[in-house]
DNA sequence: TGTACATCAGTGAACGCGCGTTCACTGATGTAC
DNA sequence: TGTACATCAGTGAACGCGCGTTCACTGATGTAC
């Protein structure tokens, strides 16, 4: 039957959120069609009105993913410190659905060109933006400091998640947050 | 046909070097267990006569990558500068197959509580060994300093694999570098 | 304004494929006598 | 020492399943007159 083009965009978007969601939980290989579609409340024949392949909706849900958790950079020294101690809590090492893409993901990312891709505009775009909430620093030196805080980030969460041990888990977040201090 | 005891170790220990490669490049779900046994030269039928899933294989596997990396370690600090610099390198970045297993399996291993297990204590043990590194230090600085470089290390390696401009991919490893210096 | 028709997103069965896993069979080896 | 037989890793066909993808069909909507 036919819909109101509303209808449509709105289905496409969540699609897009409900692929963002669970790639980020169980990975690229991890997730059918069939469930983001059913997370959608579709049946599975109708995605290919919406994109050309998964490889494509992997793409767009990485560009999805990543102009959601841009959106939430502001441009102060508070703002830094708020997002690091969230970014290494317990609750964002628990909650890869809603969390980190580049943490539940980067793997992943590497191994898929298409993905690559949409991911570097993503990853460039970042590092710019954050490096602006380096006050007080050269531009070079805020780049820098920018770089090194994010591969901190990203390795303390993955560690963080492959380990089986709270106690051990809790430690690396802590100490990788005392390192950014 | 019956066969040496010895070849049947010796063809366990193959499956586990071909694995444990195969999985680092292209992720657990990315291999079949019948490439696995082709890079072994066997067909795959007797996979089961020496694993019992290939969620067993996968454990297995980590274990034997983390001995086969945790053997290097040498507790100077110039083996310690040394193996920062090559883990930074374009030619480890390039060669996940042969490089470190957390920055190519992290967030799947996060994934498969199985493997997670068997993984916790490979990080354990790694953390207490190149703490021990750390020259001149206390050893709860040392075991702290030790969690911030793997971090540093492992998100390093995920995000210049995830990118694909070379530029960028150059410059994380490098300002990582810089920051662990 | 009312009617007839073209549009096209959604339906759901079907496809071919590769996967992990199983199994009856093979035959060189090791062992019992 | 020589022979007969039990062992068991390897073979390769087969299984059931879920996947990504396709497609003939449906029917409410938007549009032309």
């Amino acid at each position: 039957m036919r819909y109101p083009a509303a209808e449509t965009a709105e289905k496409h978007r969540k699609i897009l959120e409900a692929a963002s969601k669970l790639f980020r939980e169980r990975g690229f290989s991890g997730v059918s069609l069939g469930e983001i579609m059913k997370a959608t409340g579709l049946t599975h024949g109708p995605f290919y009105n919406h994109f050309a392949s998964k490889e494509a909706l992997m793409s767009e849900a990485v560009a999805f993913a990543s102009q959601q958790s841009n959106a939430g950079i502001e441009l102060t020294p508070e703002w830094r410190a708020n997002f690091v101690a969230g970014y290494l809590s317990a609750t964002h090492r628990d909650a890869p659905g809603e969390g980190c893409l580049m943490a539940a993901l980067g793997a992943e990312i590497g191994r898929e060109p298409a993905v690559k891709r949409s991911f570097t505009e993503h990853l460039e775009g970042l590092v710019e933006r954050m490096a602006s909430s380096f006050a007080g620093n050269s531009q070079k030196k805020a780049r820098a400091e920018t770089i090194r805080t994010l591969a901190a980030l990203v390795g303390a969460i993955v560690l963080a998640r492959a380990v089986d041990d709270e106690a051990l888990s809790a430690e690396i977040l802590r100490e990788v947050e005392a390192g950014l201090k």
